[in-house]
DNA sequence: TAATTAACTTTGCAATACAAAGTACTTTTA
DNA sequence: TAAAAGTACTTTGTATTGCAAAGTTAATTA
């Protein structure tokens, strides 16, 4: 049990992270408007959570123009993806334990 | 995806509520000694996160003495259980979109 | 040249989490 | 019988987190 609480990232308990995640595993990759209008979340409060993610490594940032506009857009690295897997496999272990 | 988001349970977002809850799934009742044991916490910590799901309605208290000693043992309602039934379903609604 | 857009950063505040200390009541031990 | 210990808290203090809103930078279009 003890492990199982371990097991889960402190990284993905928030919804939001949650929310990027899980958005960027689907996707290869999504700009910030993208990621801003699924959220439904401020810009400031996006960024912020972007910046934690990339902080663990789990998401790469790629800036550059397209056309005339500047356009920002995240991926999730591999380290992202196996950590996030990993806590989905601890979430997996909860649920077949509580149903 | 923002229903998705929408869908978790902000009660279920801590690790220790979490913990506690699934327990309570398993388990038709836990002492407090048993819970402290289990989530390996403070008695402080315990008892905040037991009365935050207490006022969500979504354990029920018991206090009694057993031989000379007090114990108070807490147990999932129905309420609690439907809850955290939704919120892992919402959870695996994101595991299914993700992997 | 003023307004707009994109992607932030900063600020300020409110909520949350937690450990540690304190409390009330009882029981056990010296 | 006085002191120590156990149970289940509550209170206190602090640190962290989350968020909206406002401010910023740099380019762009009206």
């Amino acid at each position: 049990m003890k492990d199982h609480l371990e097991a889960l990232n402190k990284a993905f308990e928030s919804r939001v992270r949650l929310g990027i995640m899980s958005l960027l595993m689907v996707n290869a990759d999504m700009d910030f408007g993208m990621l801003k209008e699924q959220l439904k979340i401020t810009d400031g409060n996006l960024a912020s959570h972007l910046n934690a993610l990339d902080k663990l490594g789990y998401i790469l940032i790629t800036k550059q123009f397209i056309g005339k506009k500047p356009n920002t857009s995240y991926a999730a690295t591999d380290h992202g993806r196996k950590a996030f897997s990993d806590h989905l496999d601890a979430l997996e272990r909860f649920i077949s334990r509580s149903v």
